[in-house]
RNA sequence: GCCGCUAUCGUCUAGGGGUCAGGACAGAUGGUUCUCAGCCAUCAAACCGGGGUUCGAAUCCCCGUAGCGGUACCA
């Protein structure tokens, strides 16, 4: 995808002016760049992007920025980069603000056309009228009174310099929505109200621009989360007043945090936002198969898929309606299922930059044959690449302390049993330090030749010996680990635990 | 308040007039190993409630209930 969104960030894809398409699938993905991407944001990308590859359609990147306050540029940076990093490609990409012009060009025709009228309430009688409407358990709260100002009124509020707003006026038949996911309802006009279309400041809304936008480049599908429904109405009026091609709509349910509610930034945070997930160590293919499986299900078998098989597989009607909890347990166990999928050097090259980042290996200068070891003795124990830290400090630093629970329980806590675990350690390192060849098989050997000959536990002289290597009860064979620190090293560690005991 | 959407194990889901309601994640137990992880085996766990329709309802219809979403000059 390089060149392409290399173009992209250039911003020399010319807007508004798409190919002409016949019949192929176009769908858009309109993220408003107030923010990180976020998971559900992830999976409408998803979902769209595998629409399109299914039919051999185009996947088209929209930035839905008409709210200049709270859009930004480095946060329009994050979500194309958090894309690419899914692997989610687009094959033609426009930015709203560019399209200023275009959106003032039919907003002119709905105002004389008639289907739009200005509205000069403040936003405190708006206030106002909303609470009342409450209060009386009005369905709508704007009443349209500004579609009838006389011009004295007019006048008044212009000397006033009060800026108007427009809104559309909403028909008074009922609009039909057929939604692919949802199927078809039909919704009352006396539900709809006037909705503002172009702010005081001259700025047009989403409800506008998004529906302009899917009529102007092309939309055949508009997929999005259910948080939408209640717009699409809106929408479709407005484009039935401008004569617009309405597009088809799929709109899909909510991911929800674990108590149900919809997974937002507002209230979860970065729990929410894609590129916490890359940074803690998670894989893109991880991510995609997780968040595919959110709503949508190929059979009653398959919970492990690849990108080429999702691109065969996926069928929008087979999009649930009910929302879906992001379950964290669900994605580890994709995501150690896609690092142990990785060939040893590719998890090493995987693993790297964690190691760089914790600052336990400085640059290319450490030994590559022995980062690979490393984590080919660290085999299946990954959850997350952020893992490889806990798993394999003490490979790379002497441990700075001993666990105090595998202390308590491998060492002993009575006088007697260190005064035993000491001699034990104390044998093991005369015998180390003795040995002719150090290598697995000489080793292994020698320790269990001293403790079957010595009636002393395994486990026991095992896990005293780790947690003097290692500081922890836990990790691979320690057979491994001894080789894998080398005689010097494996010489230095014994005598700190014994001294420490 | 108003408008709307939804409802199968804890979670993701399959199924959809007659099934022992299936799978996966998580959980529990046992086995394997120097620990942990893994692996293997086993277990536990669900059709929101009430009415219809029907020989038969988790499935179709209605009514409740609950949860969620929206209710902005945000998207």
């Amino acid at each position: 995808m390089g060149k392409d969104s290399e173009r992209t960030e250039m911003n020399d894809t010319p807007n508004g002016t798409a190919a002409l398409v016949g019949d192929q699938i176009r769908v858009r993905m309109a993220p408003s760049p107030t923010g990180y991407l976020h998971i559900g944001g992830a999976r409408t990308a998803l979902f769209n992007w595998l629409f399109a590859k299914h039919h051999s359609g185009k996947f088209i990147l929209r930035i839905d920025d008409t709210d200049m306050a709270r859009s930004t540029d480095e946060s329009m940076h994050e979500i194309y980069d958090a894309l690419r990093w899914l692997g989610i490609n687009w094959d033609e990409h426009y930015v709203q603000s560019e399209r200023r012009s275009i959106y003032d060009g039919y907003v002119e025709k709905l105002l004389e056309s008639g289907n739009a009228y200005h509205c000069y309430c403040t936003p405190e009688e708006l206030e106002e009228i909303r609470t009342q409407a409450r209060l009386d358990k009005q369905t709508r709260s704007y009443d349209g009174r500004c579609q009838h100002l006389s011009s004295e009124a007019v006048e008044r509020f212009v000397a006033e310099s009060r800026k108007p707003t427009v809104r559309i006026k909403m028909p008074d038949t009922p609009i039909r929505i057929d939604d692919i996911v949802l199927g078809s309802r039909v919704i009352d006009p006396a539900t709809l109200e006037d909705e503002v279309i172009v702010r005081s400041n001259g700025m047009p809304n989403y409800n506008l621009t998004s529906i302009i936008d899917d009529a102007e480049i092309q939309i055949t599908h508009v997929i999005r989360g259910t948080e939408h429904l209640n717009n699409t109405p809106k929408q479709i009026a407005i484009a039935n007043a401008l004569g617009l091609k309405v597009p088809q709509f799929a709109h899909i349910p909510l991911v929800l945090d674990s108590s149900g509610r919809k997974m937002s930034k507002r209230h979860h945070g970065d729990l929410v936002a894609v590129n916490r997930y890359r940074e803690q160590g998670y894989l893109p293919e991880a991510m995609l198969n997780f968040v595919v499986r959110l709503g949508w299900s190929y059979d009653d078998k398959q919970e492990i898929f690849s990108l080429d098989e999702l691109i065969e597989k996926f069928d929008i009607a087979r999009i649930g309606k009910s929302g879906s909890v992001f379950d964290i347990k669900k994605l580890e166990w994709l995501n150690s299922h896609y690092i142990n999928q990785l060939d040893i050097a590719a998890r090493t090259d995987a693993v790297i930059p964690f190691w760089q980042k914790e600052g336990l290996l400085d640059d290319a200068t450490e030994d590559r044959d022995r980062l690979e070891s490393i984590v080919e003795a660290i085999g299946e124990r990954l959850t997350t690449l952020q893992d490889i830290i806990p798993q394999t400090r003490y490979f790379f630093t002497n441990p700075d302390g001993y666990d105090p629970k595998a202390v308590k329980k491998w060492w002993g806590n009575s006088e007697e049993k260190r005064g035993k675990t000491s001699e034990i350690l104390t044998t093991v390192l005369q015998i180390l330090e003795e040995i002719p060849t150090f290598n697995l098989q000489t080793i292994e050997a020698a320790i269990w030749k001293y403790t079957d000959e010595n009636n002393i536990k395994r486990v026991a002289a095992m896990q005293a010996l780790r947690i003097a290597l290692t500081g922890t009860s836990f990790g691979p064979s320690l057979f491994d680990i001894v080789v894998l620190l080398g005689r010097n090293e494996t010489l230095k560690r014994i005598p700190k635990a014994i001294a420490h005991l």
